[in-house]
Formats: C-alpha cells, structure tokens, sequence
DNA sequence: CCAGGTGTTGGGAACGATCCCACACCTGAG
DNA sequence: CTCAGGTGTGGGATCGTTCCCAACACCTGG
C-alpha cells in the first residue's frame, strides 16, 4: 500500500488508492456535495480497506467545531462530581460521542459568582455544553458565545433547550400511591433549595396536599443518603404521627430507611419510604424501595445527541417517569 | 481589543498584545525552549487578560497525539458500559483530562476476536487508551501502534502499566477478619471466570483456607446483584453449614444479602456477609455491610492523568484496599 | 579584535481536513 | 449553434499550533 507503515491512513491515502483528488474524497467522506455513484464507491472502499477514520482534530479545527463536550455541573462543593448521577451523565455522554469523534469533559460551576462557565466558553476545545443541576442565575447570565450549543439536564430556557425527567408527574404519582395506600401523613423531602426542579416537585406536593385537605410537611435536602438520616429524625421528632415520607431522591430515601431503623420504626408497617430515582440498588434493601424511575442514562444520551448532530433541539424534551411500587410503600 | 469580536483569542493575538512573535508566544505557553523572563511574564500577561487558551485540535493536529482518551470495558454483551464502577471511572477520566484538553469516550470490546480495539488504535483522535476488565487475550493482542499509551485497570504487561487495587491484600483482611470472629465455613462468591483479578482473590482465598484448614467454597459470579441472590440460594443448599459469604463485589454481596433474608437465615447472627468496594450505599442497608476499599476514583484518575502527561508509568500501581467492619460480619 | 559558544528570537513549513472557487462536461431550450 | 444551468472534479487557501532552522545579540577567552 501506499500509506506510511504504521501510521493511520489519512484521506490523502484514501483518495491516491481511489484515484481521485482530495476533494472528491472528502466529500463523498463527509457526505457533502457532488460526486458520482462510481467515485462514491470507489472512495468507500478504499476508505475501509484502509481503515480510514477522520482525523477529529483537523476536523474540528477547519470547521472551527470543537473536539469535545463539556458537561457543567452546578453545584455547592466539588464534590457534586463524584455523585453517581453526574457519573452516569458523563459516561452515556462519553459513550454517545465516540464516534462522533467527542470525547467528554467534567466541571464543577460553583453556585455563586465565578466565570467558570465563560472560561468553557472560551474554550475553542468545547463543541458543546451540557449543563446539569441548572440553576436559573446561571441560564440568565448565560455566555453569548454559547448560544446553541448548550442542553440543559433540568429547567431550560428560551435559548436553552431542557432535556428532563417529568418530575411532577412523577412525584405525582408517588403521592397518589400513598394515599390510594391510606396514608395521610405524608412527610416530603425535598431536594436543594437553588436547584429549580425541587420547585417542580414541591409544587405538587403542596398542590396535591391542599386539594386533599392534607398537612404539608416539607423538609429541604440535598440528594445525599446522610440528610436522609437526619431528616428522618427531624421528622419523627417535629410530627410523631407521620406516616410516610417522601424523599425525591433514593439514596436520601435510603437514608431516610436508616434513619427510621435506628429509631425502631417500622417500614411499611408505621411508615412508609418512597424515594425516586430507582437506583439499581433500590431493589436490594430490606424492605425495597418502592421508588419512580428517571432514566437518566436516556436523558443524557439524548442531550448529548442533540449537540453532536448541531441539531437545533425542541425547547422541552420531558422523560415520562413511571412509578415502581416495591415493599417500603 | 485587538481579538476578533466574539472569537476566542489566538496565540497569534497573545503574540501581538505581548509585542512578541508567534513562536515565543508559542513557547513560554507551552513552557519548551528558551524565552527571557521578560518575554515570558508579558506573555503570561497578555494570555491572561485576553483568557487565552489553547486550542486542543490545533495542538494534537501539528503534535500527531489525539485529542481525547478512550475508555475500553471488556465484558460480555454492551450492558458493562451501564456498571457503576465503569462510569465513576469515565467520570474521573473526564474530570482529570479537561485540564489537559482532553475528553473522555467509551467504549465496549466483546469478549471473543473482534478488532474493537484495533479501530480504537487506528482513530487519531485518540491520546491513549484505558482498559477496563482487561483480559489476557487482549494484552497479548495489543495491536503496536498503542504501545505506550495504554494504561490497565486490572492486570497488566510488560507493555502496559497496571492501576489496580491490592486485590489479593483486600480479600486477605476481610478473611481474616471473617476467621478472627470465629467463622470456619466461609464460601467465596467470585468474580467471573475470564477476568483475571478474580484468580488473585480466588487464590489468596484458596490459600488461606489451606492453610487453616477450612474447606474451599467457591462460586462464580459477575459482579451483579441478581448473582449474588442467587449464589446465597445455592450456597445454602450446597453447603447449609456456611457461616459465612464474601462476595468481591458490593452489589453482588447486597444480592446476597437480600437472597439469605429471603429464606429467613439471620445475617449476622446466623451467616456472616462481606463485600468488597466500599460503594456508598453500603453503610445504609440494614445490617450495614462488611466490606474492603477499592478507591476506583483515585485509580482511574492516576491512569489518566498518567497517559495525558505522556509519562512512562511504573509497571504496577498498586492502591492499597482496608477493611471496612460494619454490622454484617 | 575576533572566533565560538550561549541564549533568544522570528520566519516559514508542516499537520489533515474542509470548502471556496474555477473549470469541464453534458443536456436541453431558444 | 449558442448559451444557461445543473453535475462532477481538482487546486489551492485556510484553520491554530508546533517545531525546525537560520539569524542575531551578547559574552568570554585567546
């Protein structure tokens, strides 16, 4: 062959063994403009008997596109990163990319006033930006630059579209479980106070406990397993008589479980746990989680397809949850 | 100004505002060759102020490198991309490259002949390669052009550096942990047969029973927690005598735990249960369980970061693994 | 005062793909 | 027969960076 021993074909390579011009090759490659059925086909094959693959960098760097997404966590401490949430964002994102020729990066956006965001923006690596834990200071001070190439797992905007799990409904339907189950007393925790979808959620809450003359026992937290513990506690302490409790999120949910164990109650029999989320682990405690589900793997899949393609997104992409009744509730 | 309006700044706009030349510019940025200390801080000066930042696709095009790490999971269908331990590790892969300007893809490669990984070798948009799972077969099919820019989670080759954790150490300590407190019939719920890590422990458990005299229990597992529910049914009826079940992996060990529950066999007072990894929700069921440390993010981050310096890497890393006692052994 | 380092600098050619543009060919209408 | 317009093709220029190399300034020792 002509190609240089060991080094990867470059379209040079492909369009010689063609015997055509580097134009024809590439755009029968790219799939763009004019070229014959005979050229076309002479260009593919050569293509995969040489095992050509396009070169990302020079791509990126001709169309001026970016070799990467960044995914760009809100959040009030680094340590947002480690949460299996964003993990599995980032390897559904990652595993989308390839072969688009992306590959994903990870970062942290401190909740309060910092250019983390504009210096991603800056960044002629970042093709596109998936935003995650969105809070709505940060969709209004949004960089120009950015314009059209981000996606928002969370609450979008008019430039911004959203890719979301249908937290209403789904808190909804928790909510219907456990009263059409005889609870009465139900206790919700709640996620984050910055972030926009605990609105979502508390909204139905409040909503649905108005119309059905029950109390509204609202509790913040912050997604983690250890508030579940503790709020727990402050539950059982501040309304004795509650009979079931809501966590939007399974590991608080599972804290939540803890918590009441080390307290002796008893789960379902005195109170019952309902988390969301339906973590794979959900289904192995003692007594399991009856949780909603939140396909996250999807959701970030699908934002991450959504920018690769250059695609203009619908405004609002809204996952449907579905509620997965178990023996906790 | 004298940057473009809206596009981010170039090298070629540092070297102005410095009132130097686009190859001192080039390096004092990339910290090569000779520069004076006053070039060098008006640089420095003018990158920051114009927030320059290097183009990752201009950089790895004239460098030859790639611009992104692939992360490659052997496993037998596509469903090991969905393993917990395989995002956290793209998660930090992902968090470590940005800096760098690289990013992260994933990607799977069957178990049996395929040549996944030579396409992966093939693609220039690829810096270096992260193995996960690795098997044997592939190490010694590693095609040439990746030489040096691999990096193993798991076993290794006198090609390709090792990141793991102290396997056989883990599993010594959660043994003699289960035997300190009087446990004589311990059956060992294994990782699957083509991987090699699960001979390491397997071997030291072997070993150790030997040595002490107690009888070899060994069943294969996955890693998954349907396994692990089974593995308990079947330790149970096999050998009703077991007083004790470490299963290498949380999930699974959990799956056991759920599987004894099950069939009313009390855990600990009846069965001893341990894990391994230390996964966060370990500490929340009920008993909280027994397991050892696998600091996956720190493993990942280190291969990373080894193959984004160039660095060549110690043949082994080895990242010590402690015992965690909690309530279920 | 000049040879011969030793730092320091800038010009220009890569790297691999895209894309604009000029050109060649063909067909059918005027 | 000519000319417009649709197809197909190839030759550069281009993107932002690195790196080689030649040029130059300065210093030191003969």
């Amino acid at each position: 062959m002509t190609t240089r021993a060991g080094r990867p074909a470059t379209l040079e390579d492909v369009a010689r063994l063609a015997g055509v011009s580097r134009s024809t090759a590439s755009r029968v490659i790219a799939g763009t403009g004019f070229a014959s059925t005979a050229a076309r086909s002479r260009v593919t094959a050569a293509a995969d008997q040489l095992g050509y693959v396009p070169d990302p960098a020079a791509r990126a760097l001709v169309r001026g596109a970016g070799v990467r997404l960044a995914v760009a966590v809100c959040g009030e401490s680094q340590a947002v990163l480690d949460d299996p949430y964003v993990e599995q964002v980032v390897a559904n994102a990652a595993r989308v990319g390839g072969p688009y020729g992306l590959g994903v990066s990870l970062h942290w956006l401190p909740l309060a006033g910092s250019n983390a965001l504009h210096r991603i923006a800056e960044d002629r690596g970042v093709r596109g930006v998936v935003l995650v834990n969105t809070t709505e200071p940060l969709l209004a001070a949004l960089p120009r630059s950015l314009r059209g190439r981000v996606a928002s797992l969370g609450v979008g905007s008019a430039d911004v579209p959203s890719f979301d799990v249908d937290n209403g409904g789904g808190a909804t339907q928790v909510l219907h479980h456990l009263y059409a189950s005889g609870r009465r007393r139900i206790a919700m925790v709640a996620g984050p106070r910055w972030l926009p979808c605990t609105d979502r959620s508390a909204r139905a809450y409040q909503r649905l406990s108005r119309d059905a003359g029950l109390p509204v026992r609202l509790l913040p937290g912050d997604f983690t397993a250890e508030r579940g513990r503790a709020a727990a506690r402050e539950a059982m302490r501040r309304w004795p008589d509650t009979d079931a409790i809501f966590a939007v999120s399974d590991p608080t949910a599972l804290g939540v479980l803890a918590g009441l164990r080390g307290h002796g109650v008893e789960v379902p029999g005195d109170v019952a746990v309902a988390g969301f989320d339906d973590i794979p682990l959900a289904a192995l405690t003692a007594p399991a989680l009856t949780t909603a589900s939140h396909p996250v793997g999807r959701i970030a899949a699908a934002a991450a397809t959504a920018l690769a393609e250059g695609a203009r997104a619908a405004p609002i992409t809204s996952f449907p949850s579905v509620l997965i009744p178990r023996e906790s509730a």
